[in-house]
DNA sequence: CATGAATGAGTCTTCATTCAT
DNA sequence: GATGAATGAAGACTCATTCAT
């Protein structure tokens, strides 16, 4: 691997683990076993190490989210990926929502790209939501769309804020994340249509289950 | 006003207009034209000046939703009451709001405090829509009080920074907060009685024409 | 002495000595034996250091070089107080002559504040030779009055980086600018009325004498 | 044009147009697409890139100020010949004369070819005058050829200096530069036979034309 | 109660230069 | 000849906190 990816997957490492402020480039350079001089040869500051970040981030949203139409949002198999998605987003990139203020406010630049994406965002989960009720899986007024998406976008957007906030630890594990992918499916259960119960319940019960593992294996 | 209460004040202020980890102690003791050294008399340290706000935030949060019992929780006047209340904190503490889990990590006491006062507000907010359940204002079932409460939790305690991330200044308007007053009952909305349309109606449009004042007064 | 004082002496000792750009604000607190913080609690940067002694020296500059009118200009007296004013400014601030232009061009608001000082120079400098041309101990035509002033200005500015140039060590003496000194009477020689040719001579005389000390008595 | 030829050509151009100091071996690289490992191939190190302009430097002067005896130095046209010279050294090498000091004390062995190449100037110039003396052209008392030339030296030497200082931003036109020619001229105007002032006149004239371009065609 | 000077560890960043390939 | 990754020492500056008066 060169050294350029090395930084980056070193620095969304740390940034997981400790938090974006609280990792310098130093920590990331020493992490390494690299000199920042190396460090600043490869990227021209930090910020520009969070932008390369992004990017993953929001190719993964981009490639994920890609909506489709007809039948297939019918099937429980497509609720099933985009669910996932969430869930493998929130993980993979926790430091970004853990710190997004922060860190969307420091650099004007990163702010705008993210302001696109999540228009794109909501567009697409518009459009979705919108293809589910007119193949009888929701019944959404056409009127509440668009809070809908707003809401179900904040609510992912900071589920990792807000269970940050209620443990003393600022980590998080993958359990509280599917918690989360739970609480979407619960704010859409109002609107599924009667016929879909089943599946639904089985949709919920997975990430119940995903939601609530005791011992969380990936931190002590 | 004592100089203790005036550091108070004037750090309530400063932290909400530019943000609490952009205020140095420097900066109140020059905004009150006092010394950092008599800051440092009255208190501790930085945390313990947010301590002080964060005991005049509780106290107002605990006389503001403290529940009622009976038919009193089928009056509208008493939902504008707890709507408003929420509004009020948001705005009065919007800078906690904003900088929720960088505060709360700094300062394991606090944190211990603030996980006691969610408590205590997740008891009664619970109780709340129970009563209204029974009163037949809504009809949420048994087994989603639960999570329904933490969403809306999660919505209040959260907005500010979602709409933080929304928008490229870090400001906050107040016609912001108040949409945020209106998702509550958004999200409320499914679950409530049709008899009470009417009342639903007429709290909703309460709050979205207040989320909706086109120049806001506070911030250019 | 307060500390802001001792900061302000000890900077500009330093920069004469060993040249403004080889001493750090890291430095200058060793040498004073307090922390860079303290340094930095009386001023704001580096520059802000460099701006006080800058007004030191714009101090003298205006003191120094009022001018009189009548026949005061027609006393050698007078002519000795203005060489020698332009000597202590030059030895007392030589750093500031030695890097003139990476100093005024890394700080807008100092090179405009210099380029008031030089004008004000300017003008006085015109007043002075033409009330010595009516006192008739100059003969300048009107029109080389403004291109001499400026070649004077040019000669005493830039002295100091001319002998600078000329020797394998940064450091200048006393005797070199008194050398400077003679310079300017040299400059003007040709334009002194014949009948001054002993008070001239005189002058000439005393700061040929300064400017050959052989060896220099403050560096080794 | 070989690699090694090309890094000199690159260095000067960015030299003469940001400044010495705020050209870095890398900027240089960049500029020419080649790597900073190649440049360092071909040169040792940036003084030694300095050192190889400096050689272009002195030939230029060594070309132009041999000094012609006879009657030749009566002819405006070997006048102009110096003049425009000294014109074209300053405008080819002036980040050279932009920052003499810095250079020159970073290192000794280019220092001592300065000096060198300034003695010869300082015998060739101290030759030319005698040789205009003798020519009826100039009259100038033999005690004063010393430091006349030196007054001259230094005038050519710290002209874009001063002009620099003069002006807040660092760059320097041609204009400027043929300012400083004229004011050569001005110097020895006091010294001029009288027979001679038709052709000074025209002279002066001439420089001061170039001198006052008004729109710079150099620099917007 | 109050002053204000002082601390010092820590942060990001730069750049001439080296070296293995 | 050429590449480009890597080094590391250094600099300006910040800020919560302490302490003598």
């Amino acid at each position: 691997m060169k050294t350029k990816d090395r930084i980056v997957t070193a620095a969304l490492l740390l940034f997981n683990e400790q938090g974006e402020s609280n990792v310098t480039t130093n920590h990331i350079a020493a992490h390494l076993g690299i000199s920042p001089g190396n460090l600043y040869y490869h990227f021209r500051n930090k910020n520009d190490i969070i932008h390369r970040i992004f990017l993953q981030y929001s190719d993964h949203l981009r490639k994920s989210f890609t909506p489709t139409t007809g039948a297939a949002n019918a099937s429980p198999a497509v609720w099933f990926h985009y669910l996932d998605a969430i869930f493998y987003v929130m993980w993979e990139f926790r430091f970004f929502y853990a710190n997004l203020n922060d860190i969307l406010h420091r650099d004007q630049e990163l702010h705008l790209q993210y302001l696109a994406v999540q228009q794109e965002l909501t567009v697409n989960l518009q459009a979705l939501l919108r293809e589910m009720t007119s193949q009888k899986v929701l019944a959404i007024p056409d009127e509440e769309i668009e809070p809908l998406t707003e809401v179900l976008r904040m609510l992912v957007s900071f589920w990792i804020s807000y269970q940050s906030a209620q443990s003393l630890t600022p980590h998080i594990s993958q359990a509280v994340l599917y918690q989360g992918v739970a609480r979407v499916l619960l704010l859409l259960k109002p609107y599924f249509h009667p016929d879909k119960g089943l599946e639904l319940a089985t949709l919920m019960a997975h990430y119940q289950v995903l939601g609530s593992v005791p011992g969380d294996p990936f931190h002590k």
